[in-house]
DNA sequence: CGGCAGGTGCGGA
DNA sequence: TCCGCACCTGCC
């Protein structure tokens, strides 16, 4: 984790037991940290892990729902977040752009490798993210160099929105809705797909689902119509009974599809993102 | 070897 | 607001 200028190591275990859930972090540093910096730290984790999200009232729902019940048992406490900052949500946010999730990973690392620091901790070795300004000061060809194709310019300019302190992940947790999506949106290279990743992941926005991309259509057709392609507007419609919890119990659907992908076979969803 | 992938910006209707 | 098009690149 880079966080406030400093590189820090985490392992994070859990130490629950039976209904009482507990996390331990251990933290790794070059430097010793005052109680306060490590105050602050958790305080951040418990935020990007947004584990003060009360899921009651949502699960009191679900379970008087038919496709929701099951799920949200076997998926009791799951919540849609991002473990890193809005940059470095960004930043992987562009590298799907428009491409297979295998090539996404590949040129993340290359980013990596240019741009990030490598962290030896606790027998890991791990990348840490780079500092706006490292990727902000490079030219857009070293970036092409890199294989992200006209995906570079989208990094080099968000970059600088960060360094000229146009955006401020802070202030912007705080701020409504409709100025959030107005400032993301307002990214170079921020559009309707990211942007929609980006109000669940980032800012828990569990409400917010307003684009269904062609791939994510496909396979919402299947899962919640029974159908081959059903149209956005009417998915979209249909989401509504779920309330103010829609991308949440969409969400929830979602992770029980490739989690059954993972430990049993899907045939029609293999056919669907193979190529 | 053409077409396409976990999209987006841009210009024009 | 909506639509069509170009766009890096690797791989099926």
């Amino acid at each position: 984790m880079l966080w406030e200028g400093k590189r820090l190591g985490l392992i994070y275990k859990n130490a629950s037991q039976m209904k009482n859930p507990k996390a331990i972090v251990e933290v790794y540093s070059d430097e010793k940290l005052t109680p306060e910096f490590l105050d602050n730290l958790k305080k951040e984790i418990v935020w990007r892990f947004d584990l003060d999200l009360d899921l009651k009232e949502f699960y009191e729902f679900a379970r008087k729902d038919k496709l929701l019940k099951p799920i949200v048992k076997r998926f009791y406490g799951l919540r849609p977040m991002h473990y890193g900052s809005l940059y470095e949500y960004l930043m992987i946010g562009i590298m799907l752009q428009n491409m297979v999730v295998k090539r996404s990973v590949s040129m993340l690392q290359s980013l990596f490798e240019k741009y990030g620091v490598l962290l030896d901790y606790a027998g890991e070795k791990l990348w840490s993210y780079w500092e706006p300004k490292a990727m902000a000061a490079a030219g857009e060809a070293e970036l092409r160099a890199l294989k992200v194709g006209y995906r570079a310019k989208s990094l080099i300019k968000v970059s600088q929105q960060f360094v000229e302190r146009k955006i401020d992940e802070n202030a912007l947790r705080k701020a409504s809705k409709e100025e959030q999506e107005k400032t993301l949106i307002g990214l170079y290279g921020v559009g309707p797909q990211t942007l929609g990743y980006m109000m669940p992941d980032v800012f828990h926005r569990f409400d917010y689902m307003r684009h269904i991309s062609p791939w994510e259509q496909k396979i919402y057709s299947r899962i919640f119509f029974n159908k081959e392609l059903v149209p956005v507007k009417t998915m979209l419609k249909q989401f509504e009974k779920w309330g103010k919890w829609k991308a949440l119990a969409v969400h929830y659907v979602w992770e029980d599809i490739w989690w059954k992908r993972r430990n049993e076979s899907v045939p029609w969803l293999e056919e669907l993102i193979k190529l």
